[in-house]
Formats: C-alpha cells, structure tokens, sequence
DNA sequence: TTGTATGCGTTATCAT
DNA sequence: ATGATAACGCATACAA
C-alpha cells in the first residue's frame, strides 16, 4: 500500500504538503502541487481511510440499520439512501436482516466508531432500547418507527392513504370491506389498520372482526389471507390488502377459487410496486415513493451530521396518492393506457 | 466517546491488560479480566474501529459494488452477503446504482483502505478497468461478469437455463418462439440470449432476426416488446423474456390485446422471483436462488481474505432448474398447489 | 509557501 | 500476568 510518504519522498515535499494537496488547502504554491498531484497519480496514491477517520473524528460514513425486509422496498429505499449520500461524498455501512433486539443491538455496537450517523429502519421497535443507549448528540435519522421519543423520524402518510383508500371502496358502493393486515406491533401495519377502521366508521360501517386477518407482507400470506376470509360467514366485496404483495396473493387466490376481480370481489393494495400495474387486472393501490424515503431520511440525517449544533427532533410524513387502476372495479384502463407508465430512469434499451 | 484509557484508569489497569481483555488473550488473570470486562460494560465502552483498522491493517469490512440494479435481485443477493459476512464478523460497505464507469471507478478508489476485500458484480463490464487497476494480491470476487481474468467469479448457468427453457417450448411443439432480450453488452443478457439461440438450433428451428427484440430487464420493455414483436410478419406462439419482469410486462400486453396466455401466447420467464407463481397465469420461469449467489460469493472472498495465499482463480457456476407453471402451457396447476408455495423464511402471521 | 512536531485510539513488542 | 512504549497513516498547530 502507498502511503502519503512515499508520495512525500517521490515529490521532493514533505508529508504535510502532500496532504494539503490532496485536500485542497491554498496552502500550497501552483506548481508544487501539480507535481505531487502527478505524483500521486503515478503511484496511484490514496488517502488511508482509517487513519484520516482516527486524526479527524469523522468517517464520512452513514450507518444504515434494516429490518429483515424484502423485494421492492428494500431495495427502492436503499438506491434512496444510497445516491444522496454518494452525491454527498458518503459511504455506506449496511446492516440487514435484523430478526430481533439482539442482532439489532450488536449491529448498533459494532457501527460505533466507524459511522458519523445512522439510519434506523425497525417498524416493530426491536431497535428502540439500543437506540436509547446511544449518545443524544449522535445523529440519527428513524424510518418507519413512528415518532421517535427525542430522535428525527420520517414516515409514510400510512394512515391517510390507507383510510383514503378504503373511502373510495365505500364510495363505490362497498360495505364489506375486509382487510389483510400485515404482522402485529409493526409501525406501518399498524397504521394502516387504524386508517381501514377509521374510514369504515367515518361511512357508518361497523366493523366485523372476521373480515380483518393478519399476514406477514408476503404474497403467499395474502394468497392464505383469502382462505380464511372466505371461510367466515360474511363474503366480502372487497379486500384491502396492507401491501401490494398480499394484494397479488390475494388476486391469485381468488383467481383460483374462480373469483372475478374486480367484479366479484374489489382488491387493492399499498406501495404501489412497479408490477402493481402490470397485474392483470392492473392493481389499485396507495403510491408510495420509497426512494425518496430514504433521499429524505439521507438528506436529514447529513444535515445533521454537518451541523452538528443539535436541533429540535422533526417529523416528517412522505405524502401518498391513490392509483385506482382495474382491480377496484373504479377505472376501466389497462397498463397501456396507465397514465404513470413512464420509465422511472433511463433504460439500456435500444 | 469513551476510549480505551477510561476504561484503563477506571479499572486501574494499563490500556494494554483492557486491550487484552477485550481480545481474548490469555495473557491475563481471571478476576483482572472480569474487574476490566465490568467496567467496560458499565461505560460503554466499544473500541474505535478505526484506529483498530489502522494499528491492525484489517478492516472486517467487505466491500460490495453493484449496478444499478432493481427490485428483487438487488435485495436478494445483498440479503446473501449480509447473513454470510455477519455471521462472520464482517460489515458491509454498499455502493450500489452505478450507471457508468466514472462512478464505478469513483466508488472502488473510495473504498481503498475501508474494506479488506471486494465483492464486485457488474454485468455490463463497466468496472473492469478499475478493477485491472487493483493490486492483484487484493481479494475480489466477480458476480455475473463471465470469467474474471485472474479473478475468482461466480455466475448464473444462464445459458443452460434459457437452452432447457427454449427446448421445453419447442418439445411443446412451439416453433416461432420470439425472445424478449435484456440489454446489450450485460453478460447475463448475452448469455440467455445465446442459450435461446442454441436451443432453436438443436431443434432445427431457424432463427427468426424479427422474433428477437431487447428490453431493459424492467416490467415496461417486456411490455413493449411485446408490441414490437406482434408488428413483425411473423407472430410468435412463444415468447421467452430474459427475467420475470419483462415477462410480466409481456403477459400485461397481450392481455390488454385481447391475447391469451398461454393459448394464444405462452410465455416464460427468467429467475423465478416469489411473485412468478401468483402471476395469472402463474408464470413458468428458471429458477436461480439469488441469495445463495451471494452467500457462495461472500464464503469465498472472506476464505481469500483469512488464507490470503493466493490461490488460482476459481470460477462457479450456480445451478438452475426449470419451474413449470401455467404461463407455458405444459402444467395445469394454480399457484394452490404449486409444490415450492413453501415460505421462504419465518413469517410474522399469527 | 513549506517543513516539523504532535497526537488521534489501538495493538504489538519488549521489558518486568 | 501486567506495564511502558512505539508505531500504524494522516491532518493540523506552530515554526520558519
């Protein structure tokens, strides 16, 4: 490995001058730095991260700290994270698949040191009591969690776009509205439960426990979630499902049992997933911009880092919007004529 | 933040005896370790990795660079590499979203002297120049780039996938079967495409230019594509997309005119993502457990890292198997009882 | 404008 | 079994 001596010895110059180069100080006269920036170059030189860290106090690094998650959303939010902070000069230490307190725990212990912040995603709280422990001065940036006690938190308008969601089923005539939830003491979930009762309330519906079952986020959950609500005494019209994965379960299930959707039974969905209008029929669903979830959170959490004179903890909410395609029986248009079908980025298509 | 000297004066050791302690040196008596591991509990404390790095030369970091990748594929492999190396003691260092080789090239200079090894993917080739330039003694390993040169790699049997796939459809008796392409210039898609171009030969079929269009491996060139192929003189029976999204976005479009999968059209695709068997009509498709990718990945670049006698560049290959749904015409069961309808991993359902 | 000296927190070497 | 000390590579305060 080339060090910043050997640069120093190659150019004639010290090791400071080198350094000073490298980092931009007026410093340093014209036409020595084109000779050690030649250098340099020649050698291949670059700075060893570790000791700038140990002599700086900074890493340029954001920790990023996930739930055991996913498909689409993981990797929406990441490219999210991932982009605002390369555009920042940051790098990222990733640690994901955290199953319970202990994993999540022992992540956030082996970060210390070598991150200047973290972005913590646990909709269930597992990461709560090692948050807790850690510095108030550290920055941290919540995703999902709900307000967080004394720490920045960003969520998703969950429960607007879930209780909008299910008014426009109401609106279309529908009463037995069910709903596939996802797990227990998940923040998301939870939420989007509580938007499903309040819109029911708001329409005069009285909630029926049978029409409400729980899954895990995962398609076969969904496809599992339409056994039992059929098996109940009352038949729903149509099912809302927490997000667009259970969504398509669902739609495969009642396909299978000969249901027609949307006019047997109305299904819609949440995140709207690239595929969401790809199904056939097109899925409704609650548009979530996921990468600009984690942009946001990104955004916050440098600001923090940069400033470093602590402000009040803030919230924000990311907006959702209602897609009504096929399924919910609202709109006749296939993809062709979706409107929103315009490639997200540029392609490698010819 | 609290260092090893606080821990060292507030035990009444030197920093050396906690420095021991903490490494699991028996270098030390038992209630002098017990006296230091109680005091470091109780302040907290947790060594700074960066000196740690510095003083040690290691970092217990890997590194992983990926393409601009979406959906499913970018969270399973990193899910891989995350379970493998943790399980191990190593962290991540993500830089993703790389579009060109200026980032690429960027990203691997940034990361000198922060990780201990690579785990490159990078299908199109836009890293290798950057990746010539690394010492060769420094542990990296190739994903879904070909044979690396002099370099450890792993792939997909991609070619075998698409070449059992095409001849699945033509011993269905298909003869004008189209292919929906992924991009130019990507290894996965060359190789796909050139097993498709196999197979027809080896069942004597000719190869039709008009029946081979490109995509971009997301949902809206399989749409697309679809319309492109219909326009030619030549309608295909079959169509075989190089991965499930194109696939769906191709089954979306024949839907929406009027065509039947798989009467009219059958369809396949490539990957086997958890939604193919909720597709409807469930959609037959090669199956590739992109997680293992991963894990084989990071086993073998931290085995080069711990060994670090260079040994010969060994080159892998994983397996694929064909999973027949109904999209192709060749089985006839709903997702119900499709035999793999297995959770892939422990939910949260009640 | 450039060089010298110092210290960041840790571990390895040597001494005791 | 434990302590003192040096060194890892770099950035900065201070000297020149």
């Amino acid at each position: 490995m080339v060090t910043i001596k050997d640069v120093a010895r190659e150019a004639g110059v010290s090791a400071a001058t080198v350094s000073r180069v490298w980092n931009d100080s007026d410093l340093v006269g014209p036409e020595t730095r084109e000779r050690v920036a030649a250098v340099a170059a020649r050698l291949g030189y670059s700075p060893n991260g570790a000791a700038r860290s140990l002599r700086t106090k900074g890493t340029r690094t954001v920790g990023v700290l996930l739930p055991d998650l996913h498909g689409e959303f993981f990797s929406e939010v990441t490219r999210g994270i991932d982009q605002t902070a390369r555009r920042r000069g940051f790098h990222l230490l990733v640690s994901s698949s955290h199953s319970d307190q202990q994993e999540a725990n022992a992540a956030l212990r082996s970060m210390r040191g070598r991150v200047d912040g973290l972005i913590i995603m646990s909709p269930d709280g597992d990461a709560q009591r090692a948050i807790a422990r850690l510095p108030a001065t550290f920055p941290v940036v919540l995703l999902n969690c709900g307000v967080g006690v004394g720490r920045d938190s960003l969520t998703i308008a969950n429960y607007d776009g879930a209780r909008s969601m299910v008014g426009h089923l109401a609106r279309l005539g529908h009463r037995r509205i069910a709903m596939i939830a996802g797990p227990e003491r998940n923040h998301d979930s939870d939420e989007r439960l509580r938007g499903y009762r309040d819109a029911l309330q708001e329409v005069g519906v009285e909630p029926v426990p049978e029409l409400q079952v729980r899954g895990d986020f995962r398609e076969g959950s969904g496809y599992e979630g339409v056994s039992r609500l059929l098996a109940g005494r009352v038949c729903p019209t149509a099912i809302f499902a927490a997000n667009d994965c259970m969504a398509i379960g669902a739609m495969s299930a009642l396909g299978d049992l000969g249901l027609d959707v949307p006019t047997d039974v109305a299904v819609a969905g949440f995140d709207d997933i690239p595929l969401a209008r790809f199904m056939s029929p097109s899925l409704s669903s609650v548009h979530v911009n996921i990468a600009q979830l984690g942009e946001r959170a990104t955004q916050r959490l440098l600001d923090a880092i940069a400033n470093e004179s602590a402000s009040d903890p803030l919230h924000e909410e990311l907006k959702t919007h209602l897609v009504l395609r096929r399924s919910c029986g609202a709109q006749g248009t296939g993809a062709a004529r979706d409107p929103e079908l315009q490639p997200r980025s540029q392609g490698n298509a010819p």
